[in-house]
DNA sequence: TCTGGGGTCCTAGGACCC
DNA sequence: TCTGGGGTCCTAGGACCC
């Protein structure tokens, strides 16, 4: 016997374009691009399906998405209207199953297990149609409260689930029913399938494998040179056995660490434009800040401070260093210097540089677990609460003056 | 496809301890 | 002082996701 389709993967059609649209309903029905403004740097993190009736595509080019789509309306975003309106879709969900685990921004996976006795009725011909039916009651809600369109998959697992949600596109839901999960997935192409990148993909199609059925009947050994140990996970997720529980939720979307557990990361890392390169150093001192005062903010501090390092040709390396834990930016901010001025081949033009923290440890909210420096921070952060971030700077950071200052001092914007 | 920025997870090797 | 194996921590790199 099969498990039943119990496990939906819920996902908010081009998402950002879908908010944007809210602000701006002149935008419904054109070829709308959120990422950059035209001809600008950067990706496309959202593109309307007018905009991809031109061929442009999340992740390619700002440059190459408006050589592509000359009528279509290029937007640069803004992240705090996606978070707020993810989490009122969220809410919503979670009016129906308090089993739900957000996957990203845009997308959630959600248990209904021993709910179709819940929401049965009798017009209901099964649990599958209960399910069917209170789905589609959501993705309603959230179309009906919130004006975002939102597509979804039914299946036995998450993989699965989120195969289908793709298949549903846009505004639909499709239900797989148990035993029916092969039969979908076979005809697929092996990109199709979440874990299959474009690495694996290219090494599959180079060894006759292009679909997931054929993937499913593929020599073991072949396999085993694509995805090494791996090779039994991915062969069953293929053939429609994939992982049957939500898991947990991704740290990042968490409110709170629970105390103890080393999860998650902050990053904050930037490319340089052509003619600004060479500031690495400043720039540097500009990501330190942000990471640290993201940390808390977060009520976190790191034990872990990595610097990372892209050089022309794309060549990247990461050092890190561990020791004590702090959320302090003058202390972060020395430990990646050291490992700048140790690591850096001068010789080579730096194309990006990031500073990440990891290994978090939680702080919570009180002054006493947070060290001299940290309480100094602290001050400084509430200024920029009544002022804004770009009130204070870390003498010699991206965006702060240009005193030489002591390293440590903060220094108003002028 | 000459490639942004935020992440997670996995692997593998070395140090160190018992 | 030559030796084993397991556990844990750290570092580095890479695939993948949105």
């Amino acid at each position: 016997m099969d498990p039943a389709p119990r496990i939906c993967c819920l996902d908010l059609d081009t998402f950002f374009v879908s908010v944007e649209r809210l602000f701006d309903p002149s935008l419904v029905g054109r070829a709308v691009v959120v990422g950059g403004e035209r001809g600008g740097r950067g990706v496309v993190t959202s593109a309307s399906y007018e905009a991809r009736a031109f061929g442009v595509r999340s992740g390619m080019s700002i440059r190459d998405a408006s050589a592509l789509a000359p009528t279509a309306v290029f937007l640069p975003g803004r992240h705090d209207e996606y978070t707020r309106h993810s989490a009122a879709a969220r809410e919503i969900v979670e009016r129906y199953s308090p089993l739900v685990r957000a996957a990203s921004i845009d997308e959630q996976y959600v248990d209904f297990h021993g709910c179709e006795r819940l929401y049965q009725r009798p017009s209901d011909r099964d649990g599958d149609a209960t399910i069917l039916r209170v789905v589609r009651e959501i993705t309603a809600t959230i179309a009906r409260e919130l004006g975002l369109p939102a597509s979804a998959g039914i299946a036995s697992n998450k993989s699965m689930a989120k195969v289908a949600s793709g298949l549903a596109k846009p505004r639909g839901v499709l239900l797989v029913p148990a035993g029916r999960e092969a039969e979908t997935l076979a005809p697929l192409p092996v990109r199709k399938l979440p874990g299959i990148g474009p690495v694996a993909e290219k090494a599959l199609v180079e060894r006759g494998v292009a679909t997931l059925g054929a993937l499913v009947a593929a020599d073991h050994a072949l396999l085993a040179q694509v995805f090494g140990r791996r090779v039994d996970e991915v062969r069953r997720a293929a053939a429609g056995h994939g992982e049957g529980e939500v898991g947990r939720e991704r740290p990042a979307f968490r409110e709170h660490d629970p105390v103890g557990e080393r999860v998650g990361s902050i990053s904050n890392e930037r490319t340089f434009v052509e003619r600004r390169r060479g500031d690495a150093a400043v720039i540097l001192a500009g990501l330190c800040e942000r990471v640290a005062w993201r940390a808390r903010r977060r009520g976190v501090k790191a034990r872990t401070v990595t610097l990372k390092l892209r050089y022309e040709g794309f060549e990247t390396l990461a050092r890190s260093a561990t020791g004590e834990a702090t959320a302090c930016d003058v202390e972060i901010h020395r430990r990646v210097s050291e490992l700048y001025g140790r690591h850096r081949d001068g010789a080579r033009a730096v194309r990006l540089v990031g500073v990440a923290l990891s290994n978090l440890e939680l702080a919570g909210a009180q002054l006493l677990l947070f060290d001299q420096g940290e309480r100094r921070a602290i001050a400084v952060d509430r200024v920029r609460e009544k002022f804004g971030y770009s009130a204070l700077h870390l003498a010699g950071s991206a965006d702060g003056g240009r005193d030489e200052g002591d390293g440590g001092a903060y220094h108003g914007r002028r």
